[in-house]
DNA sequence: GATGAATGAGGGTTCATTCAT
DNA sequence: TATGAATGAACCCTCATTCAT
């Protein structure tokens, strides 16, 4: 028992480095963020993050992994339970748009990433990513033999999936400098409010799905 | 001529410094660029820079005011010339396009700050933004008012011009982490070789476009 | 004990830190001052300077409070125990002189402030000197009150007091420059031997006092 | 004529990069002052400087130099026109009084180079000041000589004259911090209005001159 | 498991000075 | 006579990391 209480004493150390650390390197990147700060956010020690986590980098590396293979899990799984590759796309869609809104800070974290060709990531992140980004790839295949999806290059799609999904998140920093755009203002509050998901899913199954008339 | 030539002579320093700054702030970001090494590719000695130019920051923000200021006028002019929506909207894509690749530095750079929500960003360079993402607006208007268009939201089809080009532009980065996964290999190559531009005109033109029957 | 032994240990740096700076401070002054040379005379590294004190204007604070403070403190104790007014000033007098030989450095520190006109002053220490001022301004009134001095302005007399006090420390460094000068050398020979305290007081009561025939 | 107007464009010059750095030094010290700063107050390129009168240091002795000159000449031909010791103790006071008045910033650079023992100083200001401090050490044996004054070291009683004066200078700087201190304050006031140079005259003759019970 | 102290290696910025014009 | 441009050398400060306890 006295070994469960330290465990769940150590868990809670843990637990906060990587919020604080989450949230640090989402506001200000690998390079802009500092142990110290997130040392201080956390409520540890500076020593304490070494002692159990290791340096910076291992724990930019423990951050972003501990979402994305959640994040692949999840798809995988959902997928599983969809039928026709439309719904399978949309699934997709939902998934990445549940788990940014799950983890708030992620999405400038790949962002940021993406912006750096993956200078910081490292493999274990990598395969993360090549899974994900395999499903996807998969989907708009069969979607093409079954006849019902137009060829797209999902090098193409997966960018217009997350891209307004991302630029979504920071719509909020970048509302407070359209004060001198009212007509901007009003179209960007339309979509804060509603859902966003929905509205990408909508949009790309047009372009995505064959029409009817051959097309 | 003379006085002409000194001029030259006289802002060939700041020439370099920016070019080499440009380069440094795409490929690490701002936290992560250093002074020295902007001044050691620039063949300039590190004071100089601050000479001409003032500190970090402000060298950050002459860097992308050029070449959005640029790309602004461009696009606003040759829309100008275009007559329907549809030409416009093409006319917008490969303007931004064209842009990105004349300076190839940029989307990385464009797209940290997104990740940032604008943090580094000077009001002058928001007021470059709000002035290119205007446009989008008008033309978004214009062919929906004339029935040509379905209701697209600006916030999210923006992104998913942007998003493409600049994830195509960071590519090669993420290629060689590829090794495994062939098949997404082949269309990534795929992707490389042929003009992406076209190939995002004509996917979102097939979301955007109102169709014959209805829709 | 032990835990003491620790705190003493621990203090070892902050007491090295602190005499090595007052030490260069009162050589170059706060401007002259290159941290790096604390650092190096102190034996501890640069940072550690900031890990325990802060930046340099905290460090030139930190030192001159120290003295201040504690000259204060002493004047005020001891001038309780003097029963005449005459007996007081001879006191003030001494103790700063005491303070003075006991902290060398602090002289030029202190001249140096004058100079600036309190520039680098911190309101801690700005506190401290209107305490010790206030207690020669008390001083001269009683001696007023009581018939025993001529009425002084404390502005007037404070700056004799020290003046030649702060003088006589630096005399040391003007006197290789008077070797043209050996009538003038004598004197100052006569006077670095004796003791400067006692003239000075001599010297003062002699104005203060107020003369038997009216005066 | 085309020579002449050059020339006094060129004392133009002289005369204000001699003023600007006078101030300046003053202001903040040797150390302190910057050149770029100099040069903006001045009105003429930095460059400017170097070119008429060399570098810093050379600024500084030309400064300093200009007004002790002037001093030690006022003071030589003033005191011949005075006979007895007393009166000449009394020019002496006066014309110190008087330079630090016609010159305001350099009673603030004469303290600081007091408080570096003279490190900054040059032998051609040195040798102004033996010149200067030299007078006042045969007015004293003179008076001694003749029965006047009591024996008084010179290297104490020329702080007693200089510091008051200087302090006095500095008060303005010093009042804004006064405010909690009323009494003090009003001392304060009491001094700034009146002259110095008599209170400061008065108070040492008393002390100084021999009384007439033998004493 | 946790921490206060310490530090080597830079990082951004400033400054006195020089030089071509 | 005067100056814009340029720079080497520092300067103050920060940061990721280590270690004794």
């Amino acid at each position: 028992m006295g070994t469960k209480a330290i465990k769940e004493k150590k868990s809670e150390s843990i637990r906060r480095i990587l919020g604080a650390a989450t949230e640090i390197f989402a506001e200000v990147g690998f390079a802009g963020a500092r142990v110290d700060e997130i040392a201080r956010r956390s409520g540890v020690n500076k020593a304490t993050i070494y002692y159990h986590i290791g340096d910076k980098k291992a724990l930019y590396t423990r951050v972003i992994h501990d979402v994305f293979a959640d994040m692949g899990k999840r798809i995988a799984s959902n997928i599983g339970q969809s039928q026709s590759p439309e719904e399978k796309l949309k699934t997709y869609i939902h998934n990445i748009a549940f788990t940014l809104d799950q983890h708030p800070h992620i999405p400038q974290i790949m962002l940021r990433e993406f912006a750096l060709g993956g200078h910081h990531f490292p493999d274990v992140v990598t395969e993360d990513f090549v899974r994900i980004f395999g499903m996807l790839t998969e989907i708009l295949e069969e979607g093409s033999r079954k006849g019902v999806f137009v060829d797209v290059n999902p090098f193409i799609l997966h960018p217009m999936v997350i891209g307004p999904l991302i630029f979504h998140k920071n719509l909020e920093a970048i509302r407070s400098k359209l004060s001198q755009a009212p007509e901007m203002l009003k179209k960007l509050d339309a979509l804060i409010s509603n859902g966003v998901a929905e509205k990408i899913e909508n949009f790309l199954l047009r372009a995505v799905k064959k029409q009817k008339n051959g097309d």
